[in-house]
RNA sequence: GGCCCGUUGGAGAAGCGGCUUAACUCACAUGCCUUUCACGCAUGCAUUCACGGGUUCGAAUCCCGUACGGGUCACCA
């Protein structure tokens, strides 16, 4: 058997790193076993579909390089890809269910139902389902939805690739709807209709949908079909264990803000391949060559993905790390220039600026954060720094420092650089004695970048002014 | 409330009955290196796996119960 796999989106919205997750998970398993990855659109509810929805999932689940092979944009003989232009395929479906007696018409409205749950609720009922009261009526001229029929005394039992074995009562469901009145499926018959055509092998998907999976596998069952193997991956929760919910604001959800602020795609890549996963060995930085390679279902894990900003802010800067200074330029560069930083992009001053910060950033849009930190915060000294710079033979260094400083032309790393080991031989100063002072003086700190970059990047004006401020 | 699922250090997580006096990664701390920070390297950080019983010569690992956490009970997906 053939591994097809798919991600199946609703195209109501960005793609989200729960979406995305899924999506990267299909994606593995199916390049691990030589599959085929497929992207089906789910918009069967055409009152939550938003204009730019399939467009922006399709845009960044490409920009995360998750590649497909068939979609609505490639056709690789299951199509239509988009269930709105199957609506043909589900009406066959659904009569013939009709006929074999297994759905029936239900007459109920909303309204009806809302009261008879309410009703249910407040007589303490335990099990909040329709009570079938529609089975078997017949008025051909009233707006009706078509309910499935579930039968009883049955047992849903299914080996879940994650969860292990997982079973379901037939008591516990009840007649639920396949049909809308407007004549479109939902989710549940939707899905098992195209995923048997599509012949889908595998279902990977988030756990949200274990409790689908019965009602699944009671059509695939009443059309005599085989189904797939289920897997259902755990949710994302954030640090109060909650589902990630779209509402929340203490985690940036979207992989187009991710895009926006600069991170880089390769790492988000590897950052969402570790929720809810772990690779075998020792290191977690891994391509996407050796996560394919690597990609084990069985290494799933059964318990939910805590969403660890740390880990995310770690693992993108070491991708940084990796990236060349114009590279870096490049994803520095919206940011520098929206906060009015720097106008265009031939300024050299940005590269030094950028090659100073690159080894500490999390991600592009931080650049801000670290330019505003050593540019626009007081220029303040501490005790410590006071302390220090108040030891004998500091005066003499930051004096014999400024006068170099004073003749040079060209004012760049370079040749600063020459002049702090020529101040130290001036005023018998060397090492810490020598560095420190200076470094004190110059950004009222006592670590930071490499020294003479620094120095060139706040520019000999500031510099000389500073000195000049701490000289006694 | 019913049904399903989970619970290992500050955080993520490995472990699947003896090889575990519990990997690895992040964070933190210390040391080395470096003008400082960072990087890199080295070391330290759970005598213990939610709790209580049981099975076993032996349990984080199997079983039962309790607690806590979560998911789901739509003409949403």
């Amino acid at each position: 058997m053939s591994v097809r796999v798919r991600y199946a989106p609703s195209p109501t919205g960005h793609l989200h790193i729960g979406n995305a997750r899924a999506a990267l998970f299909n994606y593995l398993f199916a390049r691990k076993y030589n599959g085929s990855f497929i992207v089906r659109i789910e918009d069967t509810d055409t009152s939550r579909n938003i204009e730019v929805g399939v467009e922006s999932q399709l845009k960044y689940l490409k920009w995360l390089g998750i590649e497909w092979d068939e979609s609505i944009d490639k056709d690789g003989g299951f199509g239509p890809y988009s269930q709105l232009e199957r609506l043909d395929i589900y009406k066959k479906y659904a009569d013939l269910l009709v006929e074999k007696g297994i759905a029936y018409k239900c007459y109920c409205t909303p309204k009806e139902l809302e009261t008879e749950r309410e009703a249910m609720i407040a007589c303490g009922e335990d099990k909040l389902h329709y009570s079938g009261k529609c089975y078997g009526r017949s008025e051909e001229d009233l707006p009706y939805t078509l309910r499935f029929h579930v039968p009883t005394n049955e047992e849903y039992v299914f080996n879940d690739i994650v969860k292990g074995e997982v079973s379901f009562k037939s008591e516990d469901i009840g007649d639920w709807v396949m049909v809308r009145e407007n004549g479109i499926p939902t989710y549940n018959f939707a899905c098992v209709i195209d995923d048997y055509l599509m012949k889908i092998s595998h279902v990977l998907r988030g756990e949200d949908h274990i409790t689908n999976t019965p009602k699944q596998i009671m059509i695939y069952r009443a059309l005599g079909w085989e189904t797939p193997i289920f897997g259902h991956m755990t949710l994302i929760v954030n640090e109060n264990m909650k589902k990630l919910s779209k509402r929340d604001f203490s985690i940036i959800q979207y992989i187009e803000q991710y895009q926006e602020l600069g991170y880089l795609p390769d790492a988000l890549f590897n950052f969402i391949s570790l929720l809810g996963w772990s690779p075998k060995g020792e290191e977690e930085i891994l391509n996407r060559e050796q996560l394919i390679e690597m990609f084990d279902s069985t290494r799933l894990s059964k318990s939910p993905a805590k969403f660890d900003k740390e880990k995310l802010a770690y693992i993108n800067n070491r991708y940084i790390k990796e990236l060349s200074v114009e590279d870096t330029v490049e994803l520095c560069m919206p940011h520098l220039v929206e906060e009015g930083i720097v106008q265009g992009k031939d300024d050299e001053w940005i590269y030094s600026l950028v090659s100073i910060f690159k080894g500490r950033m999390s991600y592009g849009a931080e650049i801000i954060d670290l330019y505003d930190e050593f540019f626009e915060q007081e220029f303040v000294l501490n005790q410590e720094m006071i302390d220090f710079i108040s030891q004998e033979g500091v005066n003499e260094t930051l004096i014999a420092f400024r006068d170099l400083l004073q003749e040079l032309v060209t004012f760049n790393a370079v040749d600063i650089k020459p002049l702090i080991k020529q101040a130290g031989k001036i005023a018998g100063s060397k090492g810490k004695m020598l560095f420190m002072p200076l470094r004190i003086a110059t950004t009222a700190s006592m670590h930071g970048p490499d020294l003479p970059q620094v120095l060139s990047l706040l520019g000999k004006e500031t510099v000389i002014e500073r000195i000049n401020a701490n000289i006694k």
